[in-house]
DNA sequence: GATGCCGAGTGACATAAGTCATTGTCGTAT
DNA sequence: ATACGACAATGACTTATGTCACTCGGCATC
């Protein structure tokens, strides 16, 4: 199982430049744990013990309004890490996290990691490049949310999970959905409802085919045209 | 004159720990350029060649809608670096940069600044804590920009800017509003008439008194509480 | 097969916020 | 003194988005 750990780590971002043997040696400091759907990691403002590394899953970091609306931040999936800002920082939690699906993570205190960091100096390296990923998506998102529409947040949104996830066809590229509606309008800024008629709006403009939860973007060029343009 | 160029070097957060022999050389191949208000450094997805330290004045890094509209994602100030992004990954860069005010940066190769962290390592160790508080800015202006109303944005703009500006007298804090409504529109993701009224309703609300662009908060916890709450 | 739950879809409505147009004030240049 | 430009204030209007309420269909559980 601390082989399982080693494999983890090394599909990790963050950690995979290091040789076994300091793999072997982090991932029996490691802690790994399982969370299931909607459990919650930890809670924006807490002080922060350590980061948390992907296995399995994915995780959600977002804020919630006094009403009870969230914001997602960002999501990461396996082999990415959520809670690193407070190893370099030493800060609290930035955003609350939780698993977007059943999850697990390997929990690493932020001790370790510094000691880690100092004396392999690629670390500090590729965790620049994942907050400069980061940050880049955060400024996109800031700009979605005050200069876009929902319907172009939608279609933003659309195009960035046929990437991940669609398959290409010679009709176009197929999807599946595996997000609800709510979970779609935290992503972009916005509520159900809103969602459920954009979608029907993207459908009528013909830039998007919908059957359930199983979606066909004919023209990706189109819909993304239509995410950044008017 | 290179002797101010080492000075400014110094007061960044970025290059503070390196000796002054370092510092010398980094000096000799920085670049001074000076830009009058609100003109532009560069553009959002060019090319990025290197870095700008901000010797005096200040920046603003930004996004433009295709109507016109500004949403600012940040504002640095002497000390502070802005396109460290591209240095650690390659990208172009991530927003368009203009002088929020007459300005003078230091303009600095990206090669030269990926050369001096590997013999530095204290320079990446840094350049995470800046782009760490940059990045937790960053999740509360999204988390403003979608969860909170433009009043609630604007009480906190102005309770940030008299942490920075505001003079404390026994009356409440007084301070100074260095932007007109416009900039300030264009920090909170609003237009200018909309900030006005914001304006007037925070008087009204016995919240500030504003005496043309000067200003008073008499309570700062109760303004606090009102951005935070509702 | 009945029941209940979750999520999607949709009409009716409320409202925050954006747009347009006008006016007034202040400071600078002529 | 006058004219001009920049900016703030404000009324009138439009609209995107959010809220509420209800219906429907699919799926799991009993």
């Amino acid at each position: 199982m601390t082989m399982d750990k080693i494999a983890a780590l090394k599909r990790s971002k963050l950690f995979e430049s290091l040789e076994d043997s300091t793999l072997r040696m982090l991932a029996q400091r490691a802690v790994e744990r399982t969370f299931r759907k909607d459990e919650v990691l930890f809670v924006a403002g807490e002080e922060a013990r350590g980061l948390y590394v992907i296995v399995e899953g994915a995780v959600r970091a977002y804020r919630v309004s006094l009403d009870g609306r969230e914001q997602v931040i960002h999501v990461e999936r396996a082999g990415a890490t959520i809670a690193e800002l407070p190893v370099f920082d030493d800060g609290t939690y930035p955003s609350t996290a939780a698993a977007e699906e059943d999850t697990t993570v390997l929990f690493i205190d932020k001790q370790d990691v510094r000691r880690l960091c100092l004396e392999h100096p690629q670390i500090p390296l590729a965790a620049l490049k994942v907050l400069a990923a980061r940050l880049r998506r955060c400024a996109e998102l800031v700009e979605a949310l005050s200069l876009r529409e929902v319907g172009q947040r939608l279609a933003r949104f659309l195009v960035a999970e046929a990437h991940r996830n669609g398959t290409r066809a010679d009709n176009g590229t197929w999807m599946n959905l595996t997000q609800t509606n709510q979970q779609i309008a935290a992503r972009i800024g916005s509520v159900r409802e809103v969602v459920s008629r954009a979608f029907t709006r993207l459908q009528h403009e013909g830039l998007i085919v919908v059957d359930g939860r199983h979606l066909l973007i004919p023209d990706e060029a189109a819909l993304e045209a239509f995410a950044d343009q008017r």
